[in-house]
DNA sequence: CGCACACTTGAACCCCCTCAACCCAAGTGG
DNA sequence: CCACTTGGGTTGAGGGGGTTCAAGTGTGCG
């Protein structure tokens, strides 16, 4: 009954079950029965994205919802000279489309090997009218996207390039999902780039304040794609402004 | 049975029914039918709040929702250092409080006169559970926020000041509720400072940049609370950063 | 009339961006 | 095995858009 992890590279017509997800615990999921696990399971069609696929794009019309289940993914919204803004990283959990309009509102891309959960509109329409949990658990959901994008929103507008990066550090480490004990280590999937589209910045900006926190010694970078933080306060002291 | 409509200065305890409230159409309450606006109307109480006063706190544990119906509010976060983040403007039919955590994620000031109904969180969580279309039309609401929210990402993080005056102006054109016939007419309730709080920038900036527009005859200012739109199309095109 | 407050305008400065060179690790292919 | 390429990251020098500081201009209201 129980297959093997490792479906990183697993098909795409392979049927995994609801109840055997991985991101089920920290998703809109969560709020299911397992009795009425079947009813999701078969709404959703899982599907592997490739690093550096794009499968949604701004301005296409809406026709399905995501739930990342595995992986990591990169929405963001782009103008027409190129600039572009990252909205957010979802990762797994994390559920994808949440505009009532026809549209997109915004671009996903995977920035690694991805797993999602498609639904179309319809079948998550009929499910939220015959699962008033769900529908809640959406709102949920969307509350707390809200209270995130203030959050960037007072970033964005008000923060120094240092505070920027300290607060990203920070968020990372927040919203680290607790595998085990809490950590200090920041998994970085993205790019410099992509962090520094995410945060109104350059990359050199990004790469010099990540180096000059390092010269004061309160991160370490083992990797490109990995940041220790040694002083965990001082950090989010920096995040919130006071110097 | 009818009250006079000058009720700006109304007494607080003064009672008003949903189903002549102006907000009413344009609000949440859209989804009620008329035989159930009494249950609505028990549940909420109508409030003034004067100029400049601040009826929501950031931090402080989240008692009520509200629902503005007449009026301007300015929502907000703030540094310890008094750094000022304007996260938008809530006018008639805005609802306020979205937030499921147990304390608001931003302050809340009234720029203008301005009247709310207030719901506590107990008895709109009733009434969501009672009226399930209550609930599907928060969630839009959430969701229409959510994609207003990553626009303003793209503006703080990637445009310039001449793309954010042109934007705002743009945005604010098509946000106005339509009276009678489209208009070019911008009002301002709020000062240069919430502008450039709203923004991202400095009023300062704001001025010059409002100046240069009237300079390249693209728009004009009767008063400083007002902006007519001259050349709509070409602040558009600011807008969206086709220079 | 005159104070207060919001807004405008000018000049100097600075943080971050731009441009450019360089480093480094991971292929790739002869 | 090594030369070459490619992509991401770092570091340096210079410039510019927006801020800061400061003064001046309305304008509503007692």
């Amino acid at each position: 009954m129980h297959r093997p992890r490792s479906i990183l590279l697993a098909p795409q017509h392979e049927h995994e079950t609801c109840a055997s997800c991985s991101a089920r615990g920290y998703s809109v999921c969560s709020v299911m029965e397992d009795e009425d696990l079947s009813r999701l399971a078969a709404a959703a069609v899982a599907r592997d994205i490739a690093k550096g696929e794009t499968f949604i794009e701004e301005g296409d019309t809406a026709t399905d919802f995501f739930n990342v289940t595995q992986g990591t993914v990169k929405l963001y919204k782009l103008m027409p000279d190129g600039r572009q803004q990252v909205t957010g990283f979802a990762g797994p959990g994390h559920f994808l489309g949440l505009a009532v309009s026809s549209t997109y509102a915004f671009s996903a891309e995977a920035i690694e090997q991805t797993r999602v959960c498609r639904f179309s509109r319809p079948k998550l329409r009929e499910l939220l009218h015959d699962f008033p949990a769900l529908e809640e658990r959406l709102l949920q959901t969307a509350c707390n996207e809200l209270v995130a994008a203030q959050e960037q929103m007072l970033l964005l507008g008000r923060k120094t390039a240092r505070e920027r990066v300290a607060s990203f550090l920070v968020a990372r480490l927040e919203s680290a999902i607790p595998c085990r004990s809490p950590t200090d280590t920041v998994a970085l999937p993205m790019t410099r780039s992509e962090i520094a589209d995410y945060l109104g910045l350059t990359i050199e900006t990004v790469s010099r304040t990540l180096s000059k926190f390092k010269a004061e010694k309160r991160i370490t970078t083992p990797s490109n794609a990995e940041v220790v933080v040694l002083d965990r306060p001082w950090l989010s002291g920096i995040a919130a402004g006071l110097h």
